[in-house]
DNA sequence: GCTTGACCTGTAACTGATTACAGATCGTAC
DNA sequence: GTACGATCTGTAATCAGTTACAGGTCAAGC
């Protein structure tokens, strides 16, 4: 491997000279500029990075903590990051947090030992709690009300607002029970799983408003279309028995809407089902659900997070990025009588 | 932040011995043991990263590259991978060949700047022909047969194969007209595309049989649900109309079974559909499909990998790790008479 | 008493790039 | 003629580790 020094003696010139032109800095001459040039085709060099995060302190190189990279929330959160790092010419390191044996820990190495500038956070199911050593040292940025309370700047939409605003539209669509889809308590840290204790915090309140239908907590270990699948089964045991369901999910709903037609159990007419995210597969079954622009919102937490790093720590940038969702009724819901 | 200089003053001993100590060599005494771990936790000290890269060579950190992330088969794939990366403590960095402004150029590049230790490659849709040159001198496993002639590690099922099975699935199930889904044809390079290659091959392989159904070759721009659903209104077009599909994708297929039934076109009586991959999506909605381990293919591609980074590019590793595929019959196919 | 080897430690060179500083040249302005 | 600035280049320190080598201590073995 051709190294700088190589370069140099090769065109005669000083490393400095070298550097100058391979950092696209004045003062280099045409004839220095030609011969760096070609001595570089032939030697086939390229700068080493370790060499020049070294010296320079930065790595233009960013982190992504998700839950897991097989889910489609994240899988799309993690392409609009991508697509906006790329942009900067920075390089996505990617962490699942689901993954047996992942523990915060390992990221605050990493963030020490500064094999990244940044940080996205994106997790609903780990402890975090550690990882809030890391905000105001380290470039934060966290998705999806994931360490709401820490201070970091945050791209989310509003969980609590559009879970009411579901219920609400469940209610008017004639709705006397609901089971309401929440992720089982378990030991969970106080800064994680915020979209799930949004939502819960919203089912609660819902339930305690005047004439509000039955609220069901129900608890699923998971969050895919077997899931929603199995869940059919345990509306079954709900007393009064839901004739709405909000599942917090496209692929849950999907699921779900499988088992109730398997059944002869009539959707939206027995069974309304509202999903969450309104991934492809919403618009295919005609599943109602609240739009999420997954993919907005990694972009925008990338470009936030790109100006911390690039402007510093301190870099007036927003706190709180709302991105707005949007219900949208299909055919898994009743029609809500307009006014 | 703290250097291992600095552990070597409030230790009084020198950075040969921190450094013994922390990368676990022998000849460090119990004292010494002590003194240095307690300094390390005072002055929050962890080893830059950087440094240790540009000095040992290594980087503990492999790159992975995929056509998006936000498809499922490549998110399970890549969560695979990231298992098995995570266990050996080596870093995922992520690039899409999908991105607008890709290039295989940006890879050569980091590989010969050593950012990485190693290459998965998982593309479908992009020229890769640039990256056959880092063959033989970074370690390099491909997955699912792209860059099939390049001559480095490969993790696959054979899409040859397969297709030939289930071609003569839906043949034994009576199908007379067979539509498959194919890419369009367009500007790709030699190495790329290879499944979609190896399924062309089959189809055309099938239609040459004798007795063999009518094969309609139907070019698909993307691999979604909405793609599935859009492609019902292509079969109509189609002479003799297919009552068979072979959609190359479970996303694809469920959107062709929501638009059939829209349609009230009766599977699998009148169309049967046949999936690929065996997604949760398809075990619900009851797809029967072409199962293929993905996340372990990942595993195993990344397990390829590893043992190539830390034995070298020479290390006798299996060239080529065929993973079984099963069709698995659900009840979007005919059912096939048992001999 | 001497050799041997295991154990422990330090010195200093080395990895490959960046950059502050200094020195050189040249043209222009006064 | 010289003062000045712009342009170009090189020297050497620096980033933070790793490691070859040498040197020291100490106990065991002969």
């Amino acid at each position: 491997m051709a190294n700088i020094q190589d370069i140099a003696e090769h065109t005669g010139l000083s490393t400095a000279t070298i550097s100058r032109y391979i950092n696209k800095r004045p003062y280099v001459s045409k004839e220095a500029q030609l011969a760096i040039e070609l001595a570089m085709e032939r030697l086939d060099y390229h700068p080493n990075s370790a060499a020049r995060s070294l010296r320079s302190g930065k790595t233009r190189r960013v982190a992504v903590i998700l839950d897991k990279a097989n889910h489609p929330f994240y899988a799309e959160l993690l392409a609009g990051i991508s697509d906006v790092a790329w942009q900067h010419s920075y390089d996505v390191l990617l962490q699942q947090s689901g993954a047996p044996q992942w523990s915060p820990a390992l990221v605050l190495e990493q963030a020490a030992a500064r094999s990244m500038d940044g940080l996205i956070v994106a997790v609903e199911s780990a402890e975090l709690t550690p990882l809030l050593s890391l905000v105001g040292t380290v470039p934060v940025v966290a998705c999806d009300q994931a360490m709401f309370e820490a201070g970091c700047p945050q791209v989310y939409i509003d969980h609590y607002q559009s879970t009411i605003e579901g219920l609400e539209y469940l209610q008017a669509g004639g709705a006397r029970a609901i089971a309401c889809v929440a992720e089982p308590d378990g030991a969970r840290g106080l800064y994680n799983c915020a979209s799930n204790r949004f939502r819960r915090q919203a089912y609660r309140d819902f339930a305690g408003r005047d004439r509000a239908p039955v609220i069901h907590e129900v608890s699923v270990n998971d969050d895919n279309a077997k899931t929603g699948y199995e869940l059919f089964g345990q509306l079954a045991t709900l007393d009064p028995r839901p004739d709405a369901v909000f599942t917090g999910g496209d692929d849950i709903a999907a699921g779900l809407l499988a088992a109730a037609r398997e059944a002869d159990v009539a959707v939206p007419g027995e069974l309304a089902i509202l999903g969450f995210d309104d991934q492809p597969i919403a618009e295919v079954l005609g599943i109602s659900t609240i739009r999420q622009p997954i993919r907005r919102m990694g972009q925008r937490a990338a470009e936030t997070l790109m100006r911390l790093v690039a402007e510093g720590i301190d870099a007036p940038v927003k706190r709180r990025t709302r991105v707005k969702y949007h219900l949208v009724p299909r055919t898994t819901t009743r029609k809500v009588p307009t006014t």
